[in-house]
DNA sequence: ACTCAGGTATTAC
DNA sequence: GTAATACCTGAG
């Protein structure tokens, strides 16, 4: 396939470094030139900024502007959310300041699923990691500029795989887990097309919730990081916890802070853009 | 050798 | 309902 290529100018809420190492995405990786090069759906694309201008190019199944507006989320008003985010407290204006250039992915939902499953009690190298095996073994290879890369594998390409196989690539006990939601998933026990059309949340979260290895914290995830789109979820895992308890609540020991109070101070104090605001709290806390 | 990492499922009060 | 516990793996 032809290379394309999409620049745009001026935009704002945009940082290659925010966007990717926030913790959303685990399959884009930094190049010697501070780019970062990526692979979703059957794209393989290339980011990178020179001055007001970032520049698109890969290999892209359609058109590559739709495709990236959509991908990166370009047609919201992140600086409106920002602003609005802003006011509720220094935290959160301290919060933003770092994580200024945020933007949510549109993700798709079955590799969002998985991919979060995979990150239940794991590091990011190994999540990283598996994930990629999972894609050479199982994806379609995609040639661009001399080298190869993986489209995520769908169901389909992922059915006769054994737990066994699962394990052998360094799944550990979640192999089990991938095994049996990708066979709900085929069997449409779970249906992710009506879910994708659903716009009740709490329908679509019990739903997630069926899958194996699906618990509140990946559920929130896969709303919130995949195509789903859900800001008003908060999930919660142990960095979101350590800021929470940091800033507001001040238990000596976070680990017995419960789930429902922190829950409760995200819904009054940030409201239906509380996935939003633990974005920024998140990678705030872990990072800087 | 031992701890820890983007939690979940299971079991037991 | 809520609390304790086991769980692959590999890096530090």
């Amino acid at each position: 396939m032809e290379e394309q290529q999409y620049i745009i100018e001026n935009q704002n809420s945009f940082e290659l470094r925010d966007i990717f190492d926030c913790g959303q995405c685990f399959r884009w990786n930094i190049q010697e030139d501070n780019s970062y090069t990526g692979v979703f759906d059957k794209n393989v694309i290339n980011v990178n900024k020179e001055g007001n201008k970032i520049i698109f190019k890969g290999i892209c199944e359609k058109d590559i502007k739709p495709t990236i507006e959509f991908y990166f989320d370009l047609n919201r008003d992140y600086e409106k959310i920002k602003s609005e985010l802003s006011k509720i407290d220094d935290n959160m204006k301290k919060s933003i300041e770092y994580g200024k250039g945020i933007r949510i992915l549109n993700q798709d939902l079955w590799e969002t699923i998985i991919s979060f499953i995979i990150s239940a009690n794991n590091n990011i190298p190994r999540i990283k990691g598996i994930i990629e095996r999972l894609s050479e073994k199982y994806g379609e290879k995609i040639e661009w500029n001399g080298k190869y890369y993986y489209t995520f594998p769908t169901p389909e390409q992922l059915r006769n795989v054994t737990v066994q196989e699962y394990r052998s690539l360094g799944l550990g006990f979640r192999d089990i887990r991938l095994y049996e939601t990708t066979k709900m998933i085929l069997d449409k026990e779970v249906d992710l097309e009506q879910m994708k059309k659903n716009k009740n949340t709490v329908e679509v979260r019990e739903q997630l919730l069926r899958l194996s290895g699906v618990g509140p914290k990946v559920a929130d995830c896969i709303l919130l990081f995949s195509t789903l789109k859900r800001f008003e979820v908060f999930p919660i895992d142990v960095w979101v916890r350590r800021v929470m308890n940091d800033l507001y609540i001040k238990n000596e020991d976070e680990t017995k802070v419960s789930k429902k109070q922190i829950e409760k101070i995200a819904v009054e104090k940030f409201g239906n853009l509380a996935g939003l605001a633990q974005q920024y709290l998140f990678y705030w806390r872990r990072e800087a």
